[in-house]
DNA sequence: GAAGGGTTGGAGAA
DNA sequence: TTCTCCAACCCTTC
């Protein structure tokens, strides 16, 4: 055991041969390369009591997503005269078990911030040092080392888009070197490897492909991708990210390559030269924050505050989130969740969450606020909990830290701009192609009536195929009156927030509960008579 | 303490 | 398509 001549490469996320410094430096001057992919039961074997198809923990397309990229993987390292070793258990006995049985000197992961990775590394890394085995866990996965931009502000994360791009200065650049080939694997001793299964191996029925995503894992998926981009010169050059329209699907106005900066299929580094290089042979393009590079600023930026924010994924004990007395409404969320809200542009993009696994940015934005500060006043956790299962690009550092924004918990606080469940949608397609698409039960809907189906005269609803009420269900709330008492629930929650100073004990939200429930009229009285 | 700025609101006017 | 107003938030900087 330990002091060997081989090398373990374990791969978690940064599912790629290109810019990897971590299977770089495990493949140098190395006899044998174990390269290691741990399948987590937890993460991917079927959980029948989630509310959708998947795991306990994610949804059939991002498990999906992630065996493509595996397998991927495993061709691309096979090209280079390796191949990827699967196993299955707990990733940290079954990386100890692993290291105990092969002959290895250096242990290789890319570093990571997310906390499940800073627990799962730290038991790990504790073994290594302990048997005497060197670990080489470089930052890869972001443009900067949230760690030095933190020490830099003091031991604190800046909080600001603007103060985080003043300390961050210049990213690191991608590898230059190629790799040609890779070395052997060694003997894997008593330790049980497989190929890479695939989703019915796991456990899962097919489902049409009507019902999953037309987005494909894997690096060469992603390259492939940015390679179209960068050569869409204009579209590149001119792209202001809130300009995009949510509603575009046949061709979607953003990159899509988040999922594939999520699983690391792509490097963020390599897309950030590659915008650079863009950029240098055109006349003109925009700037961060709106440009596509201002947008891996941004993904920094989230990482770099979630890292530093104890509690970041939580309103209770997180010192940068507001305290909002949320609704525990289950009804509210899951008609939201379901697609049930009677609002067709809400639903809409909800199914389209639920079939693609991936909607556009500005989308996100339409269904975080109706379901939070802007209709449904239904905690941000709760609808989290739903994109982080059901996104294939779920990221938790940038998930956590949109739902903070869009539900006025932190970053952003301007809580009287909410998205209308009706304009908002209509202003990019009037026709509500969008719509018809991913409801098809509307496709029949006169225009004038697609964005609210219930105003539709019976005879039109009869014609169009449709009865709302029966075949598709009327508003779960009336956006006028919910949205105006959704502002009066922010005032008073923004108040109480600024009167503790930062202190707000669970009494205090309990209270202002019982306050918010009270009849606004009488709320009115009250404040005359104090 | 005031002023300025904040990737992505809506509605109505010009 | 671009403007102002709505009502007024926060953080950063001076």
């Amino acid at each position: 055991m330990a002091s060997g001549s081989g090398s373990l490469m374990w791969f978690r996320k940064g599912l790629r041969i290109h810019d990897n410094p971590a299977l770089q430096y495990a493949a140098e001057g190395t006899k044998f390369l174990y390269p290691v992919f741990v399948i987590d039961p937890h993460y991917m074997e079927p959980d029948k009591n989630a509310f959708s198809l998947g795991s306990a923990r994610a949804g059939l397309n991002r498990i999906n997503f992630l065996l493509e990229s595996l397998a991927d993987l495993d061709s691309s390292l096979k090209k280079l005269g390796s191949r990827l070793l699967v196993l299955k258990g707990e990733p940290s006995e079954v990386l100890i078990r692993c290291l105990k049985e092969w002959e290895v000197e250096k242990l290789c992961f890319e570093y990571d911030t997310e906390p499940y990775y800073q627990a799962l590394d730290f038991k790990v890394k504790n073994y290594a040092s302990t048997a005497g085995i060197e670990v080489f866990s470089p930052v890869s996965h972001t443009l900067f080392n949230p760690t030095d931009i933190i020490q830099k502000n003091g031991g604190r994360p800046p909080l600001s888009y603007q103060s985080f791009v003043k300390l961050a200065g210049q990213p690191s650049s991608p590898l230059s070197h190629t790799l040609s080939s890779l070395p052997l694997v060694g003997d894997v001793g008593s330790c049980v490897i497989s190929e890479v299964p695939t989703i019915k191996e796991l456990g899962y029925v097919d489902i049409g492909q009507d019902e999953c995503s037309p987005f494909r894992g894997g690096e060469s998926e992603a390259l492939k991708r940015l390679n179209e981009i960068k050569n869409d010169k204009e579209w590149v050059a001119t792209f202001e990210k809130p300009k995009g329209n949510p509603s575009a699907f046949l061709r979607p106005a953003t990159t899509v390559l988040s999922p594939y900066l999520k699983f690391g299929c792509i490097s963020c580094r390599f897309f950030y030269q590659c915008l650079q290089d863009v950029y240098k042979n055109v006349k003109r393009h925009t700037s961060p924050p709106v440009s596509l590079l201002g947008q891996l600023l941004w993904r920094d930026f989230f990482y770099t505050v979630a890292f530093g924010t104890p509690n970041f994924d939580q309103m209770r004990g997180n010192r940068i989130c507001k305290q909002i007395p949320w609704n525990d409404d289950d009804e509210l969320l899951t008609a939201w969740r379901d697609a049930r809200t009677g609002y067709p542009w809400i639903d809409a993009i909800m199914v389209q969450l639920r079939k693609w696994g991936w909607m556009h940015h500005l989308a996100r934005h339409s269904v975080a606020c109706f379901l939070t500060r802007g209709d449904l006043f239904v905690h941000w956790e709760k609808g989290r909990d739903v994109f982080e299962r059901l996104l294939i690009d779920s990221d938790w550092a940038i998930n956590n830290g949109n739902w903070l924004w869009l539900s006025c918990s932190s970053f952003f606080y301007q809580y009287n701009r909410i998205y209308s469940p009706i304009s908002f949608g209509k202003k990019y397609d009037p026709n509500g192609d969008y719509i018809r698409h991913f409801l098809p039960i509307l496709k029949d809907m006169p225009r004038e009536y697609i964005y609210e189906p219930w105003t539709a005269p019976l005879s039109i609803q009869t014609k169009a195929k449709c009865i709302i009420g029966r075949d598709y269900p009327k508003p779960v709330v009336l956006h006028d009156s919910a949205s105006k008492e959704c502002r009066r629930k922010m005032a008073e929650a923004y108040a109480l927030n600024k009167d503790s100073n930062g202190m707000v004990s669970e009494e205090d939200i309990r209270n202002l509960r019982r306050k918010l429930k009270e009849d606004p009229e009488q709320e009115a009285k009250n404040k005359r008579i104090r």
